[in-house]
DNA sequence: TATTATTATGAAACCCGTTTCATTTGTCTA
DNA sequence: TAGACAAATGAAACGGGTTTCATAATAATA
């Protein structure tokens, strides 16, 4: 591969003068100008970025990482990263850690050890980890709570969303109401769970409780258990939107007409979830509003950011087709 | 940060015996190498990538660059890929360019100027393009066949798809079938539209063809049209399955019954076209064996591969629930 | 015991773009 | 015209692991 030696040789400058003309970073003559871009042109020399990024300590890189890409939550996060990375002159770069802990430390010292400019971690596990030594580069925390020496913590009001669901559904005149909790390691299903739990224990209701892991095939088989253990069921508030269509498959698959028998929603409002029919009603987040404030408080903390703070974004609910206040 | 010469002054060694303890190259005796791993634990040294692949010329990073992350398929794809790279001791970088062929075209730079070991490129378009000069890392296309200096090719059988759907949709007795036909820019679009209209030819069918966007809002609109245009279409070869996912939602909302009125056909087998009611007919792609044989090209070119080598798939159909045979 | 083969180890060069610093050339002011 | 100052430019150092090469020390063979 051709270097930037070879191109001051063949302009017949230095290399100083080399890099002054592609950075723009002093004034060059104009004669010894046209040389060097005539060479470049020439040799169709492309500069190092692993040199320059050694040099200069940035990778102009922001680090991803997420649970699974299979999420289309984590998907529809990651484009909105992505753009607005891209419009601030950074790449996004991904890390799909499959909810693997190892390999989310890995990701993480990897980012550091390419001099990338900071981190933006979905936790796969809300537990407190022994390893959460202090890094070098920013580290903003989404959709999570857990002690660790980071620059940020952001996340939606689950909780809050939560108890809005179990509200509409009770508005709506379910009795019977229960909750597919997803896993209790991370934030967002904890969360979730503690606001129904809450809820219930508030109302006086009983609390009627299924685990399930976030995806279709847990989705499916769980809906199934559901209905085995509480054949009276007449609301369902499913952990996530892909639960919560593996639970409507079922359902209609059993000729259980939704939202006249069982009303169900959902958690996150994916792009998916207005597309299928019935549209899923659901608990929407503001991935736009997350992922901007989740840039801006890794790329220049010191204006928006304290140090280990939190950021808090509030959740709505939206309804749409698969629940309906019973006028009986 | 801490750095390898750091390490060395407190372990009392030479920054070579350090490397040779983290890397196992040369064998350091007992004492030293204690001494080092020691140092190394007390200052959480963790060894600067960059430096590293400077020398080495190896990131031990494959490059990935899809059109849109949005799309379902190309994020089934990149998951497979990611699992296949981490794998074999390989980072993937996902590049995401919005089908925009600068982006496109920076990001193929920017894999080689960052030392990445290969790039998987899906084109944003299969347009001739001047600027395709040759890289120096190895570049295996998916789903194209544009003409260009690249390792390899790899794409599924389109083509044969499109014809297998035309012949099942003609088998459940549809006579007025409409494509909603995708870019034609895209070889998947292009080639999926050939298939059907080079059936269309042969079996003296008269062509009806509604041009779409692979997205969502292009699907929903297209499809409003398609109904305008042709009322009495009673099949219905959608250019991919997000396209007819929308479809679907469109006749479901003018109460058009699926199968019976009209028949659906999909394209790629996407994992939420079985996740939706009623399930979708579609055709299958091997995603697993695509991501699979792409990743030994890019790796290992000198086994299964020749410089510019075609290599095509040959795809399934999998009949679902929104198409049937009418037993009139 | 002399000599050769090993093993251990550090100094220094290397990868390559960037930047500092000093020098040279040219310009402007007194 | 001498002195002061600005612009242009290259040599060399830098960033941080890795590897080569030479040397020193130890072990094995003659």
């Amino acid at each position: 591969m051709i270097n930037i030696r070879e191109v001051a040789r063949l302009a017949g400058v230095s290399p100083a003068t080399v890099s002054r003309v592609i950075n723009g970073t002093a004034s060059v003559s104009e004669e010894k100008r046209q040389r060097v871009l005539q060479a470049i042109e020439a040799t169709d020399f492309v500069p190092n970025e692993v040199a320059r990024s050694l040099f200069k300590r940035s990778a102009k890189t922001i680090g991803l990482i997420i649970p699974s890409i299979r999420n289309p939550y984590f998907t529809e996060l990651a484009a909105k990263l992505d753009e607005l990375a891209t419009q601030r002159g950074y790449r996004l770069f991904l890390h799909n850690v499959g909810y693997d802990l190892d390999q989310e430390w890995a990701a993480l010292q990897q980012l550091e050890a390419i001099n990338a400019d900071g981190a933006i971690l979905v936790p796969s596990s809300n537990d407190d980890r022994a390893d959460q030594r202090e890094l070098s580069i920013p580290l903003v925390v989404l959709d999570s709570d857990f002690n660790g020496p980071v620059s940020a913590y952001l996340y939606c009001d689950y909780y809050q969303g939560a108890q809005l669901a179990m509200e509409h559904l009770v508005d709506c005149g379910c009795r019977e109401i229960v909750c597919i909790r997803g896993p209790q390691s991370t934030f967002s299903g904890r969360s979730r769970y503690v606001g129904y739990r809450d809820y219930c224990l508030e109302h006086h209701i009983r609390q009627r409780v299924v685990d399930c892991d976030y995806d279709f095939n847990a989705g499916l088989a769980m809906t199934e258990e559901l209905l085995e253990r509480y054949p009276k069921v007449d609301g369902i508030l499913a952990c996530n939107d892909i639960v919560a269509i593996s639970t409507y498959k079922i359902l209609h698959k059993r000729n259980i007409p939704v939202p006249d028998q069982i009303q169900l929603i959902g958690f996150d409002d994916i792009a998916f979830s207005s597309l299928i029919s019935p549209e899923l009603t659901t608990i929407h987040q503001p991935i736009d509003d997350l992922a901007s404030l989740a840039m801006d408080l890794v790329l220049r903390q010191e204006e928006r950011a304290v140090k280990g703070g939190r950021h808090i974004l509030p959740v709505t609910l939206v309804q749409r087709e698969t629940t309906k206040r019973k006028d009986a």
